[in-house]
DNA sequence: CGAATTTGACCTGCGC
DNA sequence: GCGCAGGTCAAATTCG
């Protein structure tokens, strides 16, 4: 017998809660950063450029496009190299960061120093592509990725990341 | 032999 | 209430 039982739908484990949320985000809201080198990207370093409420949305007009259209102009100042990327923060039980960007690369495994393990794929309705659903191979670590490829660009590959790694790289 | 990947099935949430 | 879409899990298979 496996450990975990189907039986238990109503009690369902912990990580349901986390399953609770949900988000609005559409391809027009990722924004394009073909210039990112992910070998030189931490994804523990991501600088807060973008902060995504989706109580302040529902609200009204989505102020993301102005805010991020404002912190479109990288800072190749900046002491890592594209290190300046796109954070998404929700909260609505608990506090998760959300980051999701849009990268122009014929391969979507992209070597950023954590081992990903492949849960599942998936083909999305809106794109002719498969989504496909990593999950960080270090236990403990919540960070779930996920990868497809854009509908309008298929040499972009779009890439969301949930959560933050608890430890540090592995390579 | 062990770890990672693959694919299909199942479950949940939302919309109509 | 039913149907659709998205997301996750689990058993089997494959590769190192």
């Amino acid at each position: 017998m496996t450990e975990r039982n189907p039986v238990a739908a109503n009690s369902s484990s912990p990580d349901s809660d986390f399953s609770n949320q949900q988000w609005s985000f559409e391809l027009s809201d990722y924004l394009s950063f073909d210039d990112i080198d992910w070998q030189h990207v931490d994804p523990t370093t991501y600088n807060h450029s973008f902060v995504y409420q989706p109580n302040d949305v529902a609200g009204g007009s989505n102020n993301i496009e102005g805010s991020s259209t404002s912190n479109h102009t990288r800072d190749t100042n900046t002491t890592m190299s594209g290190t300046a990327l796109t954070q998404g923060t929700y909260w609505k039980n608990e506090v998760k960061e959300r980051i999701a960007f849009k990268t122009m690369t014929e391969i979507e495994i992209l070597d950023d120093g954590y081992r990903w393990r492949k849960y599942g794929k998936k083909m999305v309705k809106n794109n002719p592509n498969p989504r496909n659903y990593y999950r960080c191979s270090v236990e403990g670590c919540p960070v779930k990725k996920r990868v497809e490829r854009d509908n309008d660009d298929s040499r972009y590959v779009i890439t969301t990341y949930e959560g933050m790694h608890t430890h540090p790289t592995s390579s």
